[in-house]
DNA sequence: TTGACATGCAGGTATTTACCTGCATATTAG
DNA sequence: CTAATATGCAGGTAAATACCTGCATGTCAA
């Protein structure tokens, strides 16, 4: 997985409502999904692009038309490893605050 | 919560390196982070401040030293926003995109 | 108090990013 | 074919980012 690329991508306001738009309504346009945007279509393309890049969404070209469809196995996978490694270590890094919080120097 | 500066603050892997770091043995100081890390301690003080912006990392102070802590609250708020809702609608997703592929048009 | 140490703060530069305009290509409908 | 439509590609500018150097502040130990 590149967590470069998936993080960055996630770290747009942008394209992050261009994702809840795809997960309203799973493989739109590119025109539809520039709609109420407040910016020029080029630059819906390239956060689009970005966001394919990630692999975040796929593409699947219909005549003159570009599909989109989001992906949700990267965010899975960033689940896997950013998520649940620090939430089993949850309880125990709380208790190292406190602890140090208390005085107790190592 | 703010999304954009926990992306934002994971979109970097000398960030996400120093997360690691952490997990390894909380409560580091300023110095002992920064070695072996390849770059001045000017650079990763920026890091570490875009860190506990996010409210990923918390710091006390003790003496003239800086201690850090993970705090994994943003992670999980981040995986209830943006990857459960997603993992909900995976299969239905996978569907659409079957369906797509089959020529099936709305 | 003084020297060593840990961190803070002020800038400066090069790269990356986000947005745009303008034009090219490809598909469909008539 | 031709016009309308959907998207692709090239490039240019302003802002944000990542890194640095240099110096200031605050703390500890002798």
């Amino acid at each position: 997985m590149h967590a470069d690329k998936v993080f960055k991508a996630l770290a747009d306001p942008t394209r992050r409502k261009l994702l809840d738009r795809l997960c309203e309504k799973n493989g739109q346009t590119l025109g539809q999904l520039c709609e109420n945007l407040e910016m020029a279509r080029q630059s819906a393309t390239q956060h689009l692009g970005i966001l394919e890049e990630a692999n975040l969404v796929s593409t699947v070209r219909r005549g003159r038309e570009k599909l989109h469809f989001i992906n949700p196995v990267p965010l899975h996978e960033v689940y896997e490893r950013w998520v649940r490694k620090f939430e089993r270590q949850r309880l125990s890094l709380l208790h190292d605050l406190k602890t140090e919080l208390e005085g107790d120097r190592e």
